[in-house]
DNA sequence: TTTACTGTACCGTCTGGACGGTAATGTCAA
DNA sequence: TTGACATTACCGTCCAGACGGTACAGTAAA
């Protein structure tokens, strides 16, 4: 049950995020999920009883991704003062590095409705208490949170200008900052 | 001709935003925005032939009204050193203060499709490009800018989860950027 | 026998937008 | 001054297609 279902599962979501890609998050649709995930679409209903439940799971998925990569960053580098911050630096730039395409099926679930979004609310402010009680300063430490906030929803929006360069620059200033122990 | 017709158009374009935001971004439809704007759907389709010249209307709307406050506040300190950045600053308390509703024409714009969001990506540049020309230090400057544009997303996505206390706290950080001319 | 589907047929609703009016305002020649 | 026409700024209706979701019969592997 386990292998093959996980497969078909992970088969849809990722075929529903290129789809909406493709086509715009608005539009969106069951059918052309179903076939871009080589699913019929009664298998796609078989999985998720509802739009509502398929957005709900890619929410779900990326934020279950996001914290596993951190966590997988944080490991590496344990006890050092303000590894969350650093990890979540390190996090963004392995993203650039392997050019991972934006979550847009969490663009697809907030442009449906943004109560989609809540789960995201419930994770940020997690993420927000863990980064205060790690930092050395909270204020830097926010700085730096809120800088990398502000890459990815430009890379998110597809309206990123950022010269390679820039973007060198941005992040190197922004590691001094974190090792800038205040 | 100029009084009346603009009017209709202004109340057209604040009524889409409005619907957008009501019943997000995926479902404005030309109908409720019709009735949202007290204009019939043929009155509608006459100043916005269509759906997509709707929603460019809007993110060139969000745009100049951007551009516009962002001019103002630069005017009231001309010549300063970072004037630029110093402004957005200012420009993004502004808004804060006067609790003003997130651009949610622009997230229908682009629900419907990424590409209407290229005006965006051009005034980013140039923006970018003023900022690095106006700026003591650039990678300060970018950060700060990068910062703001976080919070602005967070606003946006209406999944930002800020205390009062912390928002002032990084607004005051970053001023300090702003100011300290390295 | 249960799990995990496939495939087809179908339904009700919503939506963009085409279309054909129409009333008010303005223009201009006789 | 007035009648003829043009333009502007809409209104209200209609329709074809897309979409979410249901229903159901069948199938193949474990």
């Amino acid at each position: 049950m386990a292998a093959e279902k996980v497969t078909s599962r992970q088969r849809i979501l990722a075929a529903a995020a290129q789809v909406a890609r493709d086509v715009g998050p608005a539009h969106l649709s069951l059918d052309a999920v179903a076939q871009r995930a080589a699913v019929s679409k009664g298998g796609l209903l078989y999985h998720f009883p509802s739009k509502a439940k398929l957005l709900e799971a890619l929410v779900e998925q990326h934020l279950s991704e996001f914290d596993a990569a951190l966590n997988r960053k944080e490991e590496q580098q344990q006890g050092c003062p303000n590894s969350l911050i650093s990890s979540y630096l390190k996090m963004f730039v392995t993203e650039l590095e392997q050019s991972q395409p934006p979550a847009s099926g969490v663009l697809a679930a907030m442009a449906e409705s943004p109560e989609f979004l809540a789960p995201v609310r419930r994770f940020n402010r997690k993420l927000l208490d863990r980064l205060e009680a790690n930092s050395s300063n909270e204020a830097k430490a926010l700085i730096v949170y809120l800088a990398l906030e502000g890459m990815r929803s430009l890379r998110l929006f597809e309206v990123d200008v950022l010269t390679p360069e820039e973007r060198e620059s941005v992040l190197s200033s922004l590691a001094a900052m974190v090792e800038a122990t205040a």
